[in-house]
DNA sequence: CATAATCGTTGGAGCGTTCCAACGAAAGGT
DNA sequence: ACCTTTCGTTGGAACGCTCCAACGATTATG
């Protein structure tokens, strides 16, 4: 039973050495005879030796991990951030803590401190319920990147999003061109984002003349939720739903053909987000597409600057979402419901 | 600029005491007075004291952290049972430290490595690529869980997973109470699922007296391999498919839809798995559905058991798949393509 | 009243590393 | 022949924490 790991003392006098020349043999110092080199990277090979980062990182303070927290993995768009994350931070080094955070903010924080009790060197906040505050505590301790949000503003903290609100007045300028006009907005309900792409939504239908047709319906950003809160969109007559993420719109259209209505002949639907199962020719959904995954390698590119200068200002990073055209979005139908 | 952390120490001299005592207080303990008590959690707060986990690792010799590699953080499959591992785990205040696989072999191995650097005290393996020996190697050292594979077994390893064989019969049988024969199964690749998934289908077919009517066409296991792979399968002129995944199934009948026949009716479609998506009324995919929260919350409960006796015996766990019937499958047509 | 037990507290050792100052031996320069 | 440099190597301190043995002061026991 190999039940206490063999450490560096015991490579070094299985090698015959001592164990500063283990560590530095190991490290791949030049200044070790090859004689010795060898000896020890046998010794280490045979007792399958490990170093403890742990110890390692006590001594050089520096843990080499970033933590994440994502609020929700059952969404894909997390997912996919996070995958972008993880591929720019392992090139460089670095190993990630995941954490996913309840619903709770109060358990969100407390995830919080176990990454940073772990000596985390930054956090990447996906999605995050943070009260404002909150979060420039914790950026001034650490550094910090929030992703998908960028409403709050801290010396030190790096935040990576895209423009909501354009992207919204894109989903409504597309339905517009459709010859749309009744454009009802299923709200994400009571979250930065949501509010951010029904502002959008007001902005562009105001622009297009349509103020008098601004119907938002309060929902959230879940396949149940979209599903439950066409039952009071649909009492508004509307020719085409913006729902506020894609995920949302596939229970949205699911409630639409349910209610024997089709997508998009009689009701066009476009969502937000560009989950890649949006994709898929079965879901075929028009949608206002983020390139998630460069999301999360831009945050973890800024992570990694502000470790490097801890002092460095603050980086706000937009980038462009793009109208993606699929089958759930089509003309209007020339009598309207 | 806060920039060194607050130590033990500075918490000590701050509420005049010495570090022990502090440790003591922090830790809860009954032996100190509460006016000591009330001022080192004072100090504590007011220094914004965090203890340092990797110092008290390596003293308790314990990190509470498991390590989960998961191979392809793009099939919700691995999202879903994710979520599970980690709300049981953290129950137990443990966290999880993940790493999400590449494709290379190598990779995968070097990561692991890292995660044991890492001292974790478990590791649970989603779909790893690890050959036989290696992993055996690593469950001697380490408590280690594989998640939905049960092929190689060691003395210390547990495994949780679903009975793939009996899964895919089950499907053949659905299939065949349909009125189908011309049953062709879209293989999900080489790999120990895939080949067990096949090996049901081709048990069930035998069992039918359709043993003639047995062919597997190779596909893999993402949307692109499943929509490729049934330009091969329609030479065939089948009137059901049974797909190795879900996702490759939503592929497939893309490709089907395509190919301008319908789904159910031209040809029924089922897969595998039981993503949530698959539920989503817009996708209505037909499946046998593995229950993959309890995959994860089997896979943590075995991981702390072993990590409290590290010499039990080795535990397979097995679920039970269910059939979900939705809307990709039906009645064959009374006229065969 | 002397001794023993209890209480709250403390210094120090040790966990497995890295890193620095310092070592002796060999090689080079004069 | 001596002094200096270089090379390979080493012991020990430090990182921040926990835990143990031991402390003095108070309280209980005979």
């Amino acid at each position: 039973m190999a039940h206490s790991r063999p450490t560096i003392h015991d490579v070094a006098t299985r090698a015959g050495v001592s164990k500063s020349l283990v560590s530095l043999a190991l490290s791949g110092s030049p200044k070790v005879s090859d004689a010795s080199r060898k000896r020890i990277v046998d010794a280490a090979a045979e007792l399958g030796y490990r170093p403890n980062a742990a110890a390692r990182s006590l001594v050089v303070r520096r843990s080499h991990t970033i933590g994440v927290l994502i609020l929700d993995l059952h969404n894909p768009v997390f997912a996919e951030i996070l995958d972008g994350v993880q591929t720019e931070v392992r090139q460089h080094g670095f190993s990630t803590m995941l954490i996913s955070g309840g619903v709770d903010p109060a358990l969100e924080q407390a995830e919080i401190d176990m990454l940073l009790q772990f000596q985390v060197e930054g956090l990447i906040l996906i999605a995050h319920r943070l009260p404002a505050e909150a979060l420039r505590a914790i950026a001034a301790e650490v550094p910090t990147v929030i992703v998908t949000r960028d409403d709050i503003a801290a010396p030190t903290m790096d935040t990576v999003s895209n423009d909501d609100i354009a992207g919204a007045r894109m989903a409504v300028d597309h339905l517009v061109g459709q010859g749309h006009s009744r454009i009802v907005h299923l709200s994400g309900g009571d979250n930065p984002v949501s509010d951010a792409r029904a502002e959008g939504y007001r902005q562009a239908m105001t622009q297009h003349g349509l103020a008098a047709q601004i119907h938002v319906v309060p929902g959230g950003l879940t396949d149940a939720t979209g599903y439950a809160a066409v039952h009071d969109a649909l009492a508004l007559k509307p020719t085409a739903l913006f729902v506020a993420n894609d995920v949302a719109a596939m229970g949205a259209i699911a409630a639409i053909e349910y209610a024997n209505l089709r997508v998009p002949e009689d009701i066009s639907v476009i969502g937000y987000d560009g989950i890649s199962i949006g994709g898929m020719r079965r879901v075929n959904l028009t949608t206002i597409a983020q390139p998630l995954a460069d999301l999360g390698r831009l945050a973890a590119q800024q992570i990694l600057r502000r470790i490097n200068d801890r002092s460095a200002p603050a980086q706000r990073e937009q980038v462009s979402a793009t109208l993606v055209i699929r089958g759930t979005t089509g003309p209007v139908a020339v009598t309207p419901t």
